[in-house]
DNA sequence: AAGCGAGACAACCGCAACAGA
DNA sequence: ATCTGTTGCGGTTGTCTCGCT
């Protein structure tokens, strides 16, 4: 027997929100309002929905301080940089973006930001699936890790599809990556197939939107020797 | 004008996390 | 410590609109 359904899918109308019904989810959490019980809320406002298709509704169209509109090139260039460094955690990126909703960045990224991406060639349209990580203590002297059982704790980076070889292969004026190939973590449960580290810190000094003007591999090295701009990502959506 | 497909946006689903009993 | 109800989240699907043929 699984779990119990959230509400009476027979009783309750679904798909697109009439005027009518916006008009008085909006009109009784202005008067009410949410009662810290969203399940309970369709009843008392008389709206035949789920509670859960209510909050949906308010959070993400009805509520004051929505933010409508095509989104700007920093909002661009905030989601690239909050993307890269935490991947599709929609939520601690709408959080840095004012106005803006989870669903909101989540379709834009889906349906127009990614492609642009890709036609820029920043991000490779396909190829196999790599994992990295950021080490949370990054060490002055990097060099690698022989035993990633610590990798549990590091910070994943966000899935992607890469071209190995080009991914693998930086330019002749960059930092020569190192590769390690991970065994003991994987067998721990870790999802970690491979990591790199740099051998010199030549991009320490560069913000997060000098980082969106290099190759997307390069990112990564970079990112591995400079944790604190992703503490300063989760600091500021606290 | 009708049909079709692609793109954009809205809404739903299932799961995990959390809070309170 | 466990159970139950609720919330929040990310992935996915559905629906609508618009442009092209």
């Amino acid at each position: 027997m699984g779990r119990a359904p959230c509400c009476d899918k027979a009783n309750v109308k679904r798909g697109p929100w009439s005027p009518e019904e916006d008009a008085i989810l909006k009109g009784y959490i202005d008067t009410h309002g949410t009662g810290g019980n969203w399940i309970s809320l369709p009843q008392k406002a008389g709206l035949r929905r789920c509670g859960k298709s209510c909050r949906l509704r308010w959070l993400n169209y009805l509520r004051p301080d929505i933010k409508l509109g095509g989104f700007t090139e920093e909002e661009d260039s905030i989601i690239c940089s909050l993307y890269f460094s935490i991947g599709s955690r929609w939520s601690v990126i709408a959080s840095n973006l004012p106005g803006r909703t989870d669903n909101d960045v989540k379709n834009y990224w889906n349906t127009r930001l990614k492609k642009k991406l890709v036609a820029g060639g920043r991000i490779p349209a396909t190829g196999t699936t790599t994992t990295a990580y950021i080490n949370p203590n990054p060490n002055p002297n990097p060099t690698p890790d022989p035993d990633l059982s610590t990798a549990s704790t590091w910070t994943h980076l966000p899935h992607q599809s890469f071209s190995e070889p080009n991914f693998l292969g930086p330019g002749s004026s960059l930092p020569s990556l190192i590769e390690v190939s991970d065994s003991s973590s994987s067998a721990a449960g870790v999802n970690t197939e491979l990591s790199w580290w740099t051998t010199e810190e030549s991009y320490s000094g560069l913000s997060i939107d000098d980082l969106l003007d290099l190759d997307f591999r390069i990112m990564y090295e970079i990112l591995s020797n400079r944790s604190f701009s992703f503490d300063q990502v989760i600091s500021s959506s606290i």
